[in-house]
DNA sequence: TTAATAGTGTCTGTCAGACACTATGTG
DNA sequence: CACATAGTGTCTGACAGACACTATTAA
């Protein structure tokens, strides 16, 4: 067992909880109740509960669903943050997760204690928790690229153009419809919704599509560029 | 500070240590001396050492010099695993890394407590070990579609057919020369070592090429593949 | 009819893969 | 010389990006 000369560092999750609000990437930050920095506004999170918590997703989940509201969204291990330092209280660990979810949800998150904050506009916060968030930012822009991680930041159904303008506000660069429909249809992720159309102008409607059920995670790199044989 | 209702999670590190022995990858094991599994062949790994430790790489750092009598490798976070009943001490979190050697540097380590086993053979591990070496593997192979990783399993210097050849041990599959050499050209990793040369048979001798100093991650993933415009 | 966005047809430059060719050592 | 591997020149099919064109609605 553990070394006795020392406590055992203590343990906590946090989570980077995002959603897009119009054009902008938006994180919920939540009201902290206790020293250390009581009063300032932190990434969600909170102790891991052995009794309660099966394991460390668990706890997210938990932790999503008292300090948010939310249930079950896209939810992903990030990075585990550590040492001596982070907490004035000692020796830590906090095993981060970032969840996205469609904007529908984030209004439905009205609390006293919990904020939604332009990621462009949070320049400090407590403890490491600005490398965490700059971390997710990181993974969910880099997966943008190759992958349909930005459909869990969509309604339920949504029109194409729609999803293109959430993978250009993430990039922060205009896309060519032709390449991106092309990509989208070839990753098999969303589909049709049959007979449902969207009309919001005086112009053509927009087929509405969803997410496919079961549908893989979509990260399947290619084996290409190295010039692998088939 | 922690409920009080049920003692706090024990914090470990793991280490997924891999070389590459000719064509084979193989990985690090060592003789558990304590229960529960004693006697076992498992991950090197430890508790984090809150006074010895700055950080859980750190840890990873201190694992790998007193289990393995190595210092310094390619050293990255993978996953951190956690739950209630994968130690049977209680709940638990591991924080694991992993690590790639040349060969020199593995044969390096005798020691009756640390054998390398060929990845392929490993079936079972205690713990959630096997979990962490398929994880790991599943990431190396991954980064080595895209990325120079591989360089890392690599002597000091070597030919650009020797690289080929790790590459394609890997990834289980040829690779044209022509596409390898110009896509290693394009990440900007290796260099000429001027003058040197391996004459390893009768024929043409090999421009030998070292890691340049400072090589950046090469993991910077090209803006294709969306459509992103210029 | 106009305006505005949805959606498609199609060209073209680029480039990964294929592969033949040259280069240069040993025996 | 033959032989084996190192290294290069170059063609080609596929495909990402460009962009113009058609489709379809509301006003």
């Amino acid at each position: 067992m553990p070394k006795l000369d020392s406590p055992q560092p203590f343990v906590t999750v946090d989570v980077v909880l995002l959603t897009l609000k119009g054009e902008e990437l938006q994180t919920a930050l939540v009201l902290r109740d206790r020293e250390p920095q009581a009063g300032a506004w932190t990434l969600p999170g909170g102790w891991v509960h052995p009794g309660e918590d099966q394991d460390a997703l668990d706890a997210a989940v938990r932790i999503l669903r008292t300090k948010a509201g939310l249930k079950s969204p896209y939810l992903e291990q990030l990075h585990t943050f550590s040492g001596a330092h982070r907490d004035s209280r000692g020796w830590s660990v906090s095993i981060v997760y970032y969840a996205l979810i469609p904007q529908s949800l984030a209004d439905g998150t009205p609390s006293a204690r919990l904020k939604w904050a332009p990621v462009e506009q949070v320049r400090a916060l407590p403890f490491d928790h600005l490398a965490m968030l700059e971390m997710a930012l990181s993974r969910v822009r880099s997966k943008t690229l190759y992958s349909s991680l930005p459909v869990h930041l969509m309604p339920e159904t949504f029109s194409l153009s729609e999803l293109q303008h959430v993978y250009e506000a993430l990039l922060g660069a205009p896309l060519d419809k032709r390449s991106f429909r092309r990509r989208i249809d070839e990753l098999g992720v969303v589909e049709e919704v049959k007979g449902a159309f969207a009309s919001p102008g005086a112009h053509r409607p927009a087929q509405l599509y969803r997410v496919k059920r079961h549908a893989v995670g979509a990260l399947a790199l290619a084996q290409s560029n190295l010039g692998v044989k088939p």
